[in-house]
RNA sequence: GCCCGGGUGGCGAAGUUGGUAGACGCGCAAGACUUAAAAUUUUGUGGCCGCAAAGGCCGCGCGGGUUCGAAUCCCGCCCCGGGUACCA
């Protein structure tokens, strides 16, 4: 029965009776119970709290709480990441003072937290603006410094020459002008705190594969870090100097065309007089640095550079004379900023020299590669052209799309043959061909035809000898080898080997590689060497080795990841804790002087130097200390830095002399689930993994990885179904809903949206939310349903009930779990339950609803907390069916059902056929061929008219 | 562009070691209660054909394939979202 219940005075009563009894103080650890450390991200402190924070926060405290009720002791704790960028804006914007602003909203939120009644562990909280948490950060950071962790070096930033000041990518707009002033921005290198990340590439690739993280977030992590293997190859340029290019692939060095430097590759500013087309270069070099990274990797847009004129380069392993060319193709910040160009084998290579008319030269030929669209040439017939060498070349012929199709291409008294043999001479222009015999036939495709059959249709691979006096055989023209690039000429011995060794799939897969090379695409992958004199032959990884070597060159591998700049030229953030000696020379602030705070007599508005350079009091604070002509470093720390160490800091707050203490590691680390946004997935948890590891090289910890589990949640949207925003007008205001509704509803809509691991998109709905606040108004009413007598099926449903709950809620199927107790509600309303299975299912959902349970329970004489209790187990036995419901099938089309016992044998399943009368009907009028009888899933009869 | 996700009724979704597609909730429709409305409650509800029942056909972004059987596996596309290194 439905009845109402008042929220707000339900919520009110037991927030404050669970916060008076303390029951979710972690305090110290217990160690007769399992720990078990939840992480969720700790929130900016904005001002409020919005949806997305109660989905991110309120919906974990689920499994948090069914945790505890199974005796665990949970970590679960919250805090802030309060340095940033906002702050500073709204000071800026309305003269308020950072501190003062971000205080008064963490205070704020503080409240709204505690409205959701989740079971936090306040006790270990920590805010990183707090001078002890940003002491240990500092800390942290003289040590990376002593250790060569952190250097100073060089990085690249967005430069305003409006502003006179660093700006964020966030504040550069599409067309690259400042979203301040509208001026044109820059690229500028610039003296930066860098963080030795690179260092760490191996580790933070390779540490990964244990860990229980989806795959896609392993994958998004080792892309970003980009790790390839490859060699650096010296090139000679006429004018002395020496470029290194790095390649990950110096088995195609003979068929290197040409030289690409980066623009801003330094031999180019040094050798600036020895080019004849320096005007034309510099301004190059200008354009190229206004583009954004993205823009200049774009595979769509045209490929631009200039050729250095005045200036070739010889490839060291045949002595050709090359051009060079500059093109923004080409970073400086990957490998070594320079390139060697095989427009054969390399897709942008192929772009950038078709347009600037750079010959292309074939030097890796295989059977196999890149799988291309089928659509356009999904059947036909290849051709394997022999030349006098004995190798071969692929080639499809399009013109015999339909030859073998009913109706096509046979003239009068051909065989196909014959056919094969006049129409091939008449696409390729081979005049002198000879012995054709069919090499292999591959199913590639149905191919749909009029009517509703289709045909399976082969694809036929013929060898076609070439007669060696066949001048378009073995000398094709430039323009042709253009045209055909992609047909490789293959060693004999390998093509017949592979023919016979492969399967139907990879057979397809060679098909559809002709297929590319016919659509006049190149080819990337490895092969076999040609026109590479004494390598001919050699496979590509070998070759790879050994070309190599005989150039003098070294594998080795490069990164996509670069060191991280952690300096930025803002007020509020962690200052970093450097100072310089008259000389200038960077010395860490000694452990005595931190926290070095903040100094607050600082103006903000953006005048083109840092705020902290304008401080009188850091200054005198820094001569004080360190004598006179010392100065400070002005600049603070990017807030990644921040947030890559809070999970430390929560399980030793209170430490005074540490960061965190060993103990404390040892008592709470690893972090056994970290929920959080899919916008985190590179950067942030890259940081942190990063962090850890270079604190356990220096001592500092013995953990080296952060992280068990990740778990990632989806995005909520207003109720239109766009991303909720101001603008839009269509944003949910949490503490409105947590009013009208409480906090157990909204709590449990947001779980029942759909699956909490799940990276989709769920829009709020009022009316679904409304459908939640019943399903608690019914359970609220339940107790008028207890009855003396209860069924044998109302425990059976109780136990399979809590079978679903837990299992559901491990793998953070919330939805699904609550659909479970709403059958339950709806069954035992009709029929009653007792008062053991009332007491049992108010466990089972006070995880989702932590006030109305707690209500409901004490209101049946229970004078401790329901969360303190243990959750209720099911007996398998009794969640198991008697009788299953399974499909009947006639070929493949559902025609009837039939209930029998699970493991029920076939002979039994047939048998309760025969009395379905009118499925009895269907299968007298046809003939049984085949019976596909899966127990407990399905019954298929394939039959015959 | 590149990397990583997502796409199933009017809506949120269930169902994935291939086996009755649409559980549960919302919405909608009809009935009960009520002077009336709200609330509550009962029943129905993927689409099309059919008065109805029976039944049939079609349906999981699109196009193909494999299979006795495909939302699920394979191939090729389209659309939407996140990240892209100074937003956090």
């Amino acid at each position: 029965m439905h009845k109402r219940f008042d929220h707000k005075k339900i919520e009110q009563r037991w927030q404050e009776k669970w916060k008076q009894d303390g029951i979710y103080t972690v305090g110290e650890r217990d160690e007769k119970k399992e720990k078990e450390y939840v992480l969720v991200e700790w929130p900016y402190p904005s001002g409020n709290l919005h949806i997305g924070h109660w989905h991110a926060f309120a919906v974990p405290d689920i499994y948090v709480r069914y945790r505890r009720m199974n005796g665990v002791q949970v970590l679960y704790p919250m805090g802030f990441d309060a340095f940033g960028l906002p702050a500073e804006n709204a000071a800026i914007k309305r003269k308020l003072d950072p501190r003062a602003w971000t205080e008064s909203n963490m205070l704020y939120m503080r409240k709204q937290l505690d409205s959701m009644g989740n079971a936090f562990s306040w006790d270990k909280t920590t805010s990183s603006t707090d001078p002890e948490y940003y002491k240990w950060t500092q800390w942290m950071f003289t040590k990376f410094f002593e250790n060569d962790i952190a250097y100073r070096g060089e990085g690249v930033v967005n430069w305003c020459p409006g502003c006179h000041t660093v700006i964020a990518n966030e504040q550069v707009q599409p067309d690259n002008t400042c979203e301040r002033c509208d001026s044109l921005t820059e690229k500028k290198k610039m003296p930066q705190w860098m963080i030795r990340i690179t260092d760490f590439a191996d580790e933070l690739i390779d540490d990964i594969a244990p860990l229980d993280w989806p795959d896609h977030i392993k994958e998004s992590q080792k892309n970003w870090i980009g790790r390839s293997k490859g060699a650096e190859i010296n090139f000679t340029l006429s004018i002395g100097e020496t470029v290194s290019v790095f390649t990950t692939r110096p088995d195609t060095l003979f068929g290197a065309t040409y030289l690409v430097l980066a623009p801003e590759h330094p031999l180019i500013q040094t050798n600036k007089n020895l080019l004849l087309n320096w005007e034309e270069v510099d301004q190059y070099i200008k354009t190229s640095g206004q583009k954004a990274e993205a823009d200049r990797l774009d595979g769509t847009k045209e490929k631009t550079g200039v050729k250095l004129e005045g200036i070739t380069a010889t490839n060291p392993v045949n002595g050709e004379k090359i051009p060079v060319y500059i093109a923004d193709y080409v970073l400086a910040a990957y490998g070594t900023g320079a390139i060697m160009a095989v427009p054969a084998h390399d897709e942008r290579d192929f772009a950038f020299a078709k347009k600037f008319g750079i010959p292309v030269k074939q030097v890796i030929g295989k059977i196999c590669g890149k799988r291309e669209s089928i659509d356009k040439h999904r059947t036909g017939v290849y051709g394997l052209l022999q030349n006098e060498k004995g190798e071969y070349l692929i080639q499809h012929f399009k013109k015999y799309n339909y030859h073998w199709l009913p109706g096509g291409g046979l003239e009068t008294g051909e065989d196909e043959e014959e056919c094969l043999m006049r129409e091939l001479k008449e696409e390729t222009g081979f005049s002198k061909l000879k012995n054709i015999s069919k090499l292999t036939e591959i199913f590639l495709d149905y191919i749909p035809r009029a009517g509703n059959e289709s045909a399976r249709n082969h694809s036929i691979i013929y060898l076609v000898e070439v007669d060696s006096t066949d001048q378009k055989a073995t000398s094709l023209t430039p323009g042709e080898i253009e045209q055909t690039l992609h047909n490789e000429w293959v060693h004999p011995d390998k093509i017949e080997e592979y023919l016979r060794n492969t399967s139907i799939e990879e057979r397809s897969e060679f098909i559809r590689t002709v297929i590319a090379c016919a659509q006049g695409k190149n080819y990337t992958g490895n092969g076999i060497l040609l026109n590479s004199g004494e390598f001919d032959g050699m496979d590509s990884e070998e070759a790879k080795a050994a070309i190599t070597e005989k150039v003098g060159g070294r594998m080795t591998c490069t990164y996509r990841l670069r060191d991280w700049s952690i300096g930025r030229q803002r007020y509020w953030g962690t200052p970093i804790p450097i100072v310089y000696d008259p000389q200038g020379k960077a010395h860490p602030i000694p452990l005595e002087h931190l926290p070095w705070k903040l100094p607050e007599d600082v103006d903000f508005t953006p005048t083109g130097v840092a705020p902290l350079a304008k401080s009188i009091e850091l200054k005198e604070r820094t001569e004080k200390i360190f004598g006179a002509g010392w100065t400070p470093e002005v600049e603070t720390m990017d807030t990644f830095v921040d947030s890559s160490w809070y999970y430390l800091r929560y399980i030793d707050n209170q430490n005074t002399t540490e960061f965190s203490s060993l103990e404390a590691q040892k008592t709470w680390l690893p972090i056994d689930i970290y929920f959080g946004g899919a916008e985190h997935n590179t950067m942030h948890l890259l940081y942190s993994r990063f962090w850890l590891k270079a604190l356990k090289r220096l001592g500092l910890s013995e953990q080296s990885e952060p992280y068990t589990r990740r778990v990632n949640r989806g995005l909520i949207l207003g109720p239109d179904g766009n991303k909720m925003s101001k603008s839009k007008g269509n944003i949910i205001d949490p503490d409105e809903q947590v009013g009208r509704v409480g906090s157990d509803t909204v709590k449990m809509y947001l779980a029942f949206m759909g699956p909490y691991a799940e990276m989709a998109n769920y829009p709020w709905d009022m009316g679904g939310i409304a459908g939640l606040r019943r399903f608690l108004e019914r359970v609220n009413g339940l107790s008028d349903h207890l009855t003396d007598n209860p069924s044998s099926e109302e425990k059976i449903l109780l136990h399979k009930t809590i079978k679903k709950v837990t299992e559901d809620i491990k793998v953070f199927k919330f939805n699904t779990a609550i659909s479970a107790m709403m059958i339950f509600v709806n069954q035992v309303e009709k029929t009653g339950l007792s008062k053991k299975s009332y007491e049992q299912f108010l466990q089972l959902l006070a995880p989702f609803a932590p006030h109305l349970t707690e209500e409901l329970w004490s209101q049946i004489g229970n004078k401790t907390s329901i969360h303190n209790t243990l959750f209720p187990t099911f007996d398998e036995k009794l969640t198991l069916s008697e009788t299953v419901t399974i499909g009947v099938q006639i070929n493949g089309k559902v025609r009837g059902q039939i209930t029998i016992p699970p493991d029920a044998s076939e002979a039994i399943a047939l048998s309760t056929l025969k009395k379905d009368e009118s499925l009895q009907q269907r299968l007298l009028a046809t003939t049984i061929q085949k019976v596909i009888y899966v127990p407990g899933k399905i019954l298929n009869i394939v039959s015959k008219d």
